[in-house]
DNA sequence: CAGTGGTCTAGACCACGGG
DNA sequence: CCGTGGTCTAGACCACTGG
């Protein structure tokens, strides 16, 4: 909190509100002090620690709720995903089932390596996944987590894995995705997106790479979606 | 003004301004009267005009200068285009050389009718073009204009009209591009494709469909892009 | 009801830009 | 130099939430 010391008031705070998140002083899903207390602890006027919250509010860090409190976000991770056709049967939004195809543990190839930014020779759990949306195949993904992090996940019955990863690595692995970096690509057909994706060899495929990492931006996770084109649409509003 | 009882006075100052820019009291690239002037003609505090231009700067629809003032901004719609490899052999990011193939005045399809709002057999202007950055072509975009409104296109010297369409609406035709809605979609390549972009037949193509409206939501101009899904990669930050 | 964030005021002083 | 937006204050009152 004393360094910083030629930036206003606002930015400090706002500096030091993230170093909290990011230090789990303020944990997810929980209220931070109300504006006036920390208006008091830092001996600044109540606009002055608004100001500052405005910011992590509009960068989705906090969260306002009027009468409750200003409350730590959880990100979500849905991400490139939704724009695969990820509907139920009522047509609402559905979180694919996961069906794990092959999980092993063996030393890091150079990209990997590389994406992880591990040393060489490290050793990575790598796993396979297929989604499926209401039986049907819509995509299917390649995971890599460094050894080192993520060990209880290595013998762990897959059965007990369940749908979704990010959670279980933050309650069994004590590892939170803070942030993550994804590329989209086109690609076509391989025999085995071909066999898993019930499509036709040389068919577009829409390819999704995924850097995930820490509040210390350390990579954890480098993961490779593939899923049929034909079931993918992105939609954006300009201005 | 008088409207909007109900609301509190920085959305009333934020709606009267959005409309001081959507009718043109307020051009773009025009610095707005200054705070002070502001707050004094709606009889409000600084504080208060300070906030509604908040959101307005949020939103991109103006843009703060410190020490100069506050510009109402004029909308880029680079858009998806982007994110194909549209760099000039210095590799700074290049727009791209248009060649139009064909120009003509033709009676709205059911579709054309759809996008553009039109009644039915309404005519439209269709031209269909080539982009080419550094003598290769990247994508070709077929597109339709209203007749009623682009009038002035259907006679011009195509060699007249430059690489850029939408300072050519505005210029010519007095029609402004304040908002576009674009869908991405993956396809395999057409014969036409094929030869206009030198690939393959049915290799993967990006397919980029517009709609551009005007300040009131009108539709002016619906357009399809397609390129070569292998020069294509989308980047995305989450939280 | 007490406590939270949301709105609004009226002022002070600072930092920057352009003539 | 003057006018612009940028920061910051100290307070008032409102609107909503929860017990």
């Amino acid at each position: 909190m004393t360094g910083d010391m030629g930036l206003p008031a606002y930015l400090r705070l706002r500096n030091a509100f993230t170093r909290a998140v990011e230090d789990g002083t303020w944990q997810p899903d929980q209220a931070i002090p109300s504006e006036a207390e920390l208006a008091a602890q830092y001996a600044v006027a109540v606009g002055t620690v608004r100001k500052a919250i405005d910011g992590l509010v509009a960068d989705r860090t906090l969260q306002r709720f009027q009468g409750r409190g200003t409350f730590v976000r959880r990100p979500e991770f849905n991400s490139l995903l939704r724009f695969f056709r990820l509907v139920g049967p009522d047509g609402a939004p559905a979180t694919p089932k996961s069906a794990i195809l092959a999980r092993e543990v063996l030393p890091a190839t150079a990209r990997v390596v590389e994406a992880l930014k591990l040393r060489a020779g490290a050793k990575v759990i790598r796993l396979h996944r297929l989604r499926l949306v209401d039986e049907a195949p819509i995509l299917h993904e390649e995971i890599f987590i460094p050894l080192a992090r993520f060990r209880p996940l290595a013998k762990m019955p897959l059965a007990e894995m369940g749908d979704l990863l990010y959670p279980l690595y933050e309650r069994i692995c004590g590892q939170i995705v803070a942030h993550a970096q994804e590329t989209l690509t086109i690609d076509v057909a391989d025999a085995r997106d071909a066999e898993l994706l019930a499509t036709a060899q040389n068919a577009p495929i829409v390819v999704i790479e995924r850097i995930a990492s820490d509040h210390q931006r350390a990579p954890l996770e480098w993961r490779t979606t593939r899923g049929k084109a034909s079931g993918f649409a992105y939609k954006i509003d300009i201005r």
